[in-house]
RNA sequence: GGCGCCAUCGUCUAAGGGUUAGGACGGAGCCCUCUCAAGGCUUUAAUAGGGGUUCGAAUCCCCUUGGCGCUACCA
């Protein structure tokens, strides 16, 4: 049974390289018929926020990103306290009544790092078990077996066979004095009840591996098999923060600027796995087909993006990419969504809501594009710019546009080869390039000296309203 | 400080002993063309440094440097 998890703690908003890491779980349990669990890890009751739930159920839901199961870790509690007993009894971890250290001093000792408080490891039980018993607040520590002198080790998929010194780890903490669990002791006796398989998460819980092992281990569980993600970080190197880097870290940032959901999980992919035939816009289908640890990198990935470029252009290319090679029907809720939000009435001919669609969307690079540049295709009420000014003021261009109206009035037949034979007629007859008319048309139609073949503006923008709008820049 | 991880064009990456070190984004240019995109073509740009091993090293080993992570009764 392969079962895997993501578990964020909700402290802030859904992070990209959080996203990222519940994709790769994602694509490896939908890729290998295995099962998806979605656990808050919110032992952090005094950072936990609504806010930050609402954040990751929204990011997840707008990414169309789906999970087997639901678990929230403080429902849970009762199961931590008594793996942390349990690892007490069998003698592997000790009663620590040493105060809690607040100053944020580090423990350094002649070079060696601080391995556990003086004098408590090696306190008798039944002192350790009358102090406790007077009351006296005490946090319980894992009794790393540093005598022994030996390593621990695990075979990471990603980062390969690891190990480290029992001499190299502290005496962490299982359960803290006020009875609730570290992370640590949480996230191990969850992933053993729940029975996880496979950890993939970010390469910061590297090291803290060695210490999960041991948990495993005390718990008398098996320990699943590990694969840590290289890490997302800002040009200039240092780990993406909200705080220092601002919203190109949220993942609804990527929604409000107009990506498709999929195209976004399509770049994020990209960082730090790759399907190695040099194929990158893909479909969700075709990255579940081809998505192997494999293919994940080790070194960290740096997003892109600058002052001038606040997404990374990458992103925004792949997101062109697919918003021009969907099928049209795909994207037109998006499509829809956008309109709406613009105030713009989406026409009621669906056939024609799509032909119009899928004749601006090739210039397009974002959803939100078709609000703002694809504005004359859906209202009445939009400027002429000046660039499209310059077309129209071209000597002699307003008055044959005005006679290619009537031209056109006159006409009971109307399409892109009745436009193009009356235009291109009227350009001879007056000895004038076609082009006059051509890009006096588009200017017309549209406000906008670029865009689509002028002859396909005509059905897009319709008769009634291309006869007006050329009779509107006439005067 | 200790321990661990990492190091190929500006960025994402391919090549895992033998390649003119490949692709993509971005930049520059050309073609196409009714404009703008798209597309096609060309171009720009990399194996961090130093030692080994080998006939041969981006690739294996060591050192240095740099970056990142962990070193909390945070996660």
């Amino acid at each position: 049974m392969l079962r895997v998890r993501f578990a964020p703690s909700p402290t802030g908003y859904l992070h990209i390289g959080s996203a990222r890491t519940f994709i790769f779980n994602w694509l490896y349990a939908r890729r290998n018929g295995g099962t998806m669990i979605l656990r808050l890890d919110d032992t952090d009751v005094e950072r936990n926020t609504q806010a930050s739930i609402d954040s990751i159920f929204d990011g997840l839901r707008w990414l169309d990103l789906s999970w087997d199961e639901f678990y929230r870790q403080s429902d849970r509690v009762e199961l931590h306290r008594a793996a942390a007993n349990l690892i007490l009894e069998k003698g592997l971890a000790y009663r620590d009544f040493t105060p809690a250290d607040t100053s944020l001093e580090e423990k350094v000792h002649d070079g060696q790092a601080w391995s556990g408080n003086p004098g408590q490891r090696e306190m008798p039980k039944e002192e350790s078990d009358r102090r406790a018993g007077a009351g006296e607040p005490f946090v319980i520590r894992y009794l790393v077996p540093r005598e022994t002198g030996r390593a621990v080790t695990f075979s990471d998929s990603v980062y390969g066979e690891q190990a480290k010194s029992c001499d190299d780890i502290e005496d962490f903490a299982l359960l803290r004095s006020n009875g609730m669990p570290t992370y640590h002791l949480a996230s191990c006796a969850d992933d053993a009840d729940l029975r996880i398989s496979h950890i993939i998460r970010g390469q910061d819980h590297l090291t803290n591996t060695f210490k999960h092992v041991l948990i495993f281990e005390a718990m008398g569980a098996a320990v699943p098999q590990f694969a840590h993600l290289p890490l997302l970080i800002a040009p200039d190197g240092a780990k993406l923060s909200k705080r220092k880097h601002g919203p190109v870290v949220s993942v609804t940032t990527y929604r409000d600027a107009g990506f498709l959901p999929h195209s976004y999980v399509n770049f994020l992919c990209l960082l730090g796995w790759s399907p190695k035939d040099n194929r990158e816009q893909m479909t969700r289908d075709e990255i579940i087909g081809v998505f192997r640890f494999e293919g994940i990198n080790r070194s960290n990935s740096v997003v892109n993006f600058s002052e001038e470029d606040p997404i990374d252009p990458k992103a925004l290319w792949l997101n062109s990419q697919h918003l021009r090679s969907l099928p049209v029907a795909e994207i037109l809720p998006g499509v829809t969504a956008v309109l709406q939000a613009a105030g713009l009435t989406i026409p009621e001919d669906v056939a024609h809501f799509a032909s119009v669609v899928d004749l601006i969307r090739a210039r397009y690079t974002t959803l939100l594009d078709f609000g703002v540049k694809g504005r004359p295709y859906f209202s009445d009420d939009f400027s002429i710019e000046p660039a499209a000014m310059e077309k129209l003021d071209v000597a002699g261009a307003r008055e044959l546009l005005a006679e290619l109206a009537e031209r056109l009035a006159g006409d009971p037949e109307f399409g892109e080869a009745v436009v193009e034979a009356h235009l291109r007629a009227l350009a001879t007859e007056r000895g004038v390039k076609a082009g006059v008319l051509i890009n006096g048309s588009r200017a017309a139609l549209t406000g906008q000296a670029v865009g689509p073949s002028a002859f396909h503006l005509f059905t897009a923008v319709g008769r009634e309203r291309a006869i007006a709008r050329l009779r509107a820049v006439a005067r």
